[in-house]
DNA sequence: TAGATTGTTAATCGATTAACAATC
DNA sequence: TAGATTGTTAATCGATTAACAATC
């Protein structure tokens, strides 16, 4: 039961991990040393080897790790061997840009509708999804093997939908609403908090001008 | 010079405490102790209190914390008492949908203009806001008193743009794109890796099947 | 074989939690 | 004054870095 092992600090570094893999098998590179890595990506070698132990190690001594190899064993670790199919609750600009967002697709996520309260834009299409009201989610959800819900809705409309969403038996959330879902434990949310994003720059635009100021 | 002490993991604790203080002003509560905010907020009293220490204690032994207070004390650490005034380059889906969020607008932030490097929607608007073309955008910086760029353009475009953006003079830059910029130390950066983001939710997906699994 | 580099253990560092004296 | 709750120190826990034996 134990939540396995894996720190939320080591996940999160995976998917640039991931990332640099997928520039240096571009670059036709076939092998690298978690040192040489570690200048690449400006962190330690150690922190390297550490992580990709944390899943049973991908390299060989002397020789150091297979590019292509590495990149492919950490897809799986991602799940991302795996298809996805997604709904996008909210069809605002938000939810449409995640729409027209090719990329997803390429690492198996898919796209199969739209969900808007607003009854004018029902019927509508962005880049060949319809847009559907929100009466139609439950049925769609269980009818197109949807596994992931995106949440691009404000912060009322979201807490109400995220109960019908797990009435339903969705098992991810992935959530740009403005609020803390209160969900049962075995449905993984992962929060896109932009706001909290800029305040954070903003924090660091002031701090960085308060330390300049001292130092004058 | 050092860069002043505030750890990486309080600042980004911050905007989550805003959110949670600005909700209780909402709800006209007065005061609260740190272990009733522990409470709503899950995370430990000692936490909150560690935190808000940082920057010099904000409560009273025997009553708590007043909201509206330490609310407009996060406001200013957060530096959210002061204007900043953004250009988002790349007019894109996702360059629009931000254009198009008028909450950044409540905290200071100000999208001054859009930039794209296709000729065909320049002069174009978004919410009252023009689309110029790339080779206005250091014109516009100097002129506008920008402060802030937003980059929502693939890769190659961020990198390039990155240059000029430094060159002339810009002090912090939130970046989607999905690269590390290089950048001089006193330029401020934060990323938002959204492609980073779903596959960290894919991963959770993922491991929490395998430990259904595990439990049959 | 010698050199390179991993996997892994041990040491260090930092962040979180617990405890409690200070004080409103 | 007694009760409540902070600010702060000390203890614990976890994550990062360093070191090195194992091994390709």
């Amino acid at each position: 039961m134990e939540a396995n092992g894996i720190s939320q600090a080591v996940i999160s570094r995976l998917p640039r991990y991931y990332r640099y893999l997928g520039d240096l098998k571009d670059e036709g590179i076939e092998r690298i040393s978690s040192h040489d890595l570690s200048v690449r990506m400006n962190v330690t070698a150690s922190q390297i080897r550490q992580d990709f132990n944390q899943f049973g190690g991908f390299g060989q001594q002397g020789y150091g790790y297979n590019v292509e190899y590495l990149y492919d064993e950490i897809a799986k670790i991602l799940g991302l061997n795996k298809k996805h199919n997604l709904v996008i609750i909210g069809a605002g600009h938000l939810g449409q840009a995640l729409a027209n967002y090719m990329n997803f697709e390429r690492r198996g996520f898919f796209t199969k509708g739209l969900f808007d309260k607003d009854a004018s834009i029902e019927g509508q299409e962005v880049r060949g999804l319809k847009i559907y009201s929100m009466d139609k989610l439950e049925e769609f959800i269980k009818e197109n093997d949807i596994d992931i819900a995106v949440l691009t809705l404000p912060k009322q409309g979201a807490l109400e939908v995220s109960k019908t969403l797990t009435a339903c038996g969705i098992k991810a959330i992935w959530n740009f609403a403005h609020v803390d879902l209160e969900l049962p434990k075995d449905v993984v949310v992962e929060n896109v908090h932009l706001s909290d994003s800029l305040m954070k720059l903003s924090y660091r635009i002031n701090s960085s001008q308060e330390n300049e100021a001292e130092n004058e």
